[in-house]
This record gives C-alpha cells, sequence and structure tokens, in this order.
DNA sequence: CAATCTTACTTGTGAAATGCAAGTGAAATT
DNA sequence: AATTTCACTTGCATTTCACAAGTAAGATTG
C-alpha cells in the first residue's frame, strides 16, 4: 500500500531507484541489521557495533531512518537518558533485503559469520517467521543491567 | 563458493557488510538494474538513463563493478568503438536483491513501474527465472542498427 | 547533595566522494 | 577530409564523510 512521499520527490519513480535513495550508503543497512539480528536497540549499542561508524554519522542515519518510517524511538521509562530505538513494520519488512543481500555476499564473497548463512540458506521462509516474531511483541526489553 | 576476497579487507567479516562496502551507494545497483531489466549494455545507455548518473561517476562505478566481478566488457565486434558490458554469473545472482529492493519500495514508497512488480509479486521464481534465462545466452545482441 | 559518570548527541575541521561542464582521442560515418 | 559518435578524462566547486573533541541532561556515587 503505497503512500504519501517521504521526499518531496525522487530521482525517478523506479521502486528501485526508491530504495537505493532511503538506503544506498555504508551505513543505514547495517544499523537495520544490528537492531534485526542482533537486538541492539541504544545509540550506544549502534556506535560500539563492529564496524566503528562515527557518532555524528549514527545521529543523522538514525534521523533519516526515522524521516522514512523505517524506525521510531521513544524514551526508556527506566532510564531516561536513553533511547529506544525500534523497527516498524515497514523497517521489519525490510528482512527480505538483508537475507538475500547476505546470502548473495555469502555465496560470491570471503566472509564469516557462517552461522547466520546456514540459518537463511536452510529455510529462507522460517528465518524471516523468526525475525517478525521477534519483533511482534514490540515490547522494550530491559537490560537485566 | 567464497572466492578471495576482492578488496584487501572489510570492515567486517560480515555478508551483509560485504554486500554494502560493493553495492552501497546511489549508482552500482541501478546500472545492474539497468543492465538486468532494460538490456542496456554500453557506457551510453547508461549515460542517458533516467536518474542522469555523472559520466565520471558512471566510469568509476563500471571499474568497481568489474574490480568485483559482477560485470566484464568486451569490444564490440562490429564497432571498435563500443564496449558492450555483461552481467556476470555473480552479477545475475544479484537479481533476487533487486527483486526483494523493488517490492519493499513498491509496498512502502510511492513509486510507479507497477507492471514490474505486479510481475515480481506474481511470481518471484518465475520473474527470477526469466531474467536468467535472459542472460543465459551470453551472446551479444547487436543493434538493429 | 555535590561530584562524577553515562548517554545521546553536536561542533569543528580536514579528507574524500560526488556532481557538473568541458575536453580528448580513437573509431566510424558522411 | 571533415564531422560525428563513443567512451571516457580532467578540472573544479559542492556535498558528504570521518575523526576528535565537546556538551547538556539525566543517573549514580560517596
Amino acid at each position: 500500500m503505497p503512500k504519501k512521499r517521504a521526499s518531496p520527490k525522487w530521482r525517478s519513480g523506479c521502486p528501485l531507484n526508491a530504495s537505493v535513495e532511503v538506503l544506498g550508503d555504508r551505513w543505514s543497512l547495517l544499523i537495520i541489521r544490528d537492531m534485526m539480528l542482533r537486538g541492539f536497540r541504544t545509540y550506544k549499542e549502534f556506535l560500539e557495533s563492529y564496524e566503528r561508524i562515527a557518532s555524528n554519522i549514527l545521529a543523522d542515519r538514525l534521523q533519516n531512518l526515522m524521516a522514512h518510517g523505517i524506525i521510531t524511538s521513544e524514551r526508556d521509562p527506566s532510564d531516561g537518558r536513553k533511547l529506544i530505538y525500534s523497527l516498524t513494520a515497514k523497517g521489519i519488512d525490510l528482512a527480505p533485503v538483508l537475507t538475500e543481500m547476505v546470502l548473495w555476499a555469502a555465496g560470491h564473497e570471503d566472509t564469516g559469520n557462517q552461522e547466520l548463512v546456514r540459518q537463511m540458506r536452510k529455510d529462507k521462509k522460517q528465518f524471516l517467521a523468526a525475525v517478525r516474531q521477534r519483533w511482534a511483541g514490540e515490547q522494550i526489553r530491559l537490560k537485566s543491567k
């Protein structure tokens, strides 16, 4: 179900172009990966992720993802400093995109994380269902502290 | 089947990161779309594609895609000025990635090209088979001129 | 409850990527 | 022989990115 355009105008009406304009940079999809696969939900967690995004870029990408309705944020009720970021339905729907990108690279590049790849290859549908399941509750997991 | 790494080192071993490092810019996937879906095969065709890539960026992206084994090039036997670009098997294997990106955007953004989207939604497998079929011959189609 | 620490950012600055216009050389066409 | 086409380069201005440092609000500590 198409919605109003997030940005005033696309370079073109091609849906692939729209995806590229929203997600075609070196960080956005990694942030989504961290949320989807690793359960990261705070700025600090993203900052400390392996690829070492710069803090200003992270702030910018989070704003962008929110502006496009892919994630939302809310205060952590148990710690007023924290913002908890969540995937929206639109964000969760990126799971198939991430899956295919992972499988492509795993098949053609020298990469690691074979466990994830095995799981994705074994049963793509089930993997996607698991991601949806994980985010279905939408309750904020508090750190066990 | 993992191969030797194209670039000396990735930011991380995550396959998603590898994909993002190779394809995570605003043009590479559009070039692949033009080849895969529209049958474009020359520099001039890419240059004149709707989104208007700059000539120096196009040259750079084609080099990059070749360096990563996603496309190859050869002289047009019937016109020594032209280079004919072709997708490799690795490039063709990006079809599922493109498909999911198209379906995601078509479902969540206000985009056009509904015919393509309908076709992809109707039968994803068949659509992928058609792309493979189209590129299976690997013969150079000469312009009917 | 004041000092310190955490968290989520900003700000400043240099480096790199991008975009635009114009040019170049080899091959084809007229 | 002159012109056109093709696949790029080159030069330069603009934008984005990256790194380091700083800041303000809220939480924790002694």
